[in-house]
DNA sequence: ACAAAAGTGTTGCCATTACACCCATGC
DNA sequence: GCATGGGTGTAATGGCAACACTTTTGT
């Protein structure tokens, strides 16, 4: 096989975090080296000879940032010939939305720096990497439509209202979702996926306590696997 | 950048076609050269130094089957570390679907044969492409549930029939899906990016004339940029 | 007693479905 | 006249949006 090629390959990931009280977050790292360098971008890196792509995301995610996740999903992949300034880069992009505070960062390797960005409150990017978030964000925007997604995003026992709010936070866009507080229950409800639990929760300050429910991974599964879900909010004409 | 790394990048293109005669069909090439001599594959080859993913893919296609679209989109990346048994070789894969009449097929390159296959008769394919295969037929019958693709499949002048048939053999999985004449030209018409025009067509045997359409791309991509269309059919419970 | 937050029920609307019936043509 | 395929109408259903009302807590 005689090809003389000279593309490299790398690929990058983009961590969206989420908590209650500061909405979404991407994880980014601060370049330690040029090109781009001082400058944040997402975190990702070159791909070894022998390694496949999804091994390839996360080690170079968690030798950057000390972020340790099993599973991304891949987003799309970036080849325009002039994406990277020194030479041709072809990038393979991955996400995944994440609990950002059971992680500890920690800055390595081409590294210098580390941090949760609030989503609305984002430095300017390396590379294409603000297009490659804004695909994401879309993509994962989209997804939560027609797919209950985001459970791992709350504590294990969750009220009602978290979910709502989590919903709220990852899809609205600014302009803010209105999302009926009993119809929302009564979707989720029928669904079947999330188990009512014998407790309730006591509210921070007045208000009756919550009733607490668990998400159901082994309906959620079984669901999904045979048959799509339905969506899960109306369209708007 | 001093990286040494000894991956080749590749492309593929998923083209399939339909006609209402033979239905379903993709476009598969014989492989001149090992690895997989003389075995049907997807169109596809190395990426250039200087060009997109895009031209690339448009251009092997081009040349290894005389295919020319302009248009494709990116399906996924595939890269594990052994789906090429000479070297490591990460493919991303494109798709099209087109009216294959239009096109004069033309063997070349890599090429030893090229041809249109109906999908359920498929051949075995080389590499993973039987893989990517599967994977572009999910998404194009997923995209179709919820955005009117496929007009281009159609002449200009269509009538609903030729539509309704369409859509049942792309979606069609055996399983015969069952859609109401009326009330899928209720929706159609209803979405309104379609045009009637002042003629008929005769049937081929005996019935009634069929009035004729025409697909109004302006309005379709108008009705696109501002919101998602909605669900072209219902979900089953 | 009142505010705050959660839980529950009800109503009307509208999209979808299923089905029936009518029209135009060839034989 | 009948078979074939296209066109149109309608009643019944069911899901959903909107909104009101009730319950439980803290102050």
């Amino acid at each position: 096989m005689a090809i003389e090629q000279h593309i490299l390959l790398a690929v990058d990931a983009l961590v969206l975090g989420y908590t209650p009280d500061s909405g979404l977050s991407a994880l980014l790292i601060k370049r330690r080296y040029s090109p781009f360098e001082k400058m944040w971008a997402l975190p990702g890196g070159f791909v070894k000879d022998d390694e496949s792509l999804e091994d390839a995301v996360s080690r170079e995610l968690e030798e950057e940032t000390g972020v340790k996740i099993e599973y991304l999903e891949q987003l799309y992949s970036f080849g325009k010939p002039d994406r990277d300034p020194r030479r041709r880069v072809v990038s393979v992009s991955y996400y995944a939305l994440v609990k950002p505070d059971i992680y500890q960062l920690h800055a390595t390797t081409d590294a210098e720096d580390v941090g949760w960005f609030d989503i609305n409150k984002l430095p300017e990017l390396a590379f294409d990497h603000r297009h490659i978030l804004e695909m994401g964000l879309d993509r994962v925007r989209n997804k939560m439509t027609y797919e209950p997604i985001g459970f791992n995003l709350l504590d294990e026992k969750f009220a009602f209202a978290d979910l709502l709010k989590l919903y709220e936070a990852i899809i609205g866009d600014n302009k803010k979702l209105i999302i009926d507080r009993a119809n929302f229950k009564k979707k989720l409800k029928s669904l079947g996926i999330i188990e009512e639990l014998p407790e309730s929760r006591k509210q921070p300050g007045s208000g009756r306590p919550a009733r607490l429910y668990r998400f159901n991974r082994e309906q959620y599964f079984e669901k999904k696997n045979r048959g799509v879900f339905e969506m899960l909010f109306p369209h708007r004409s």
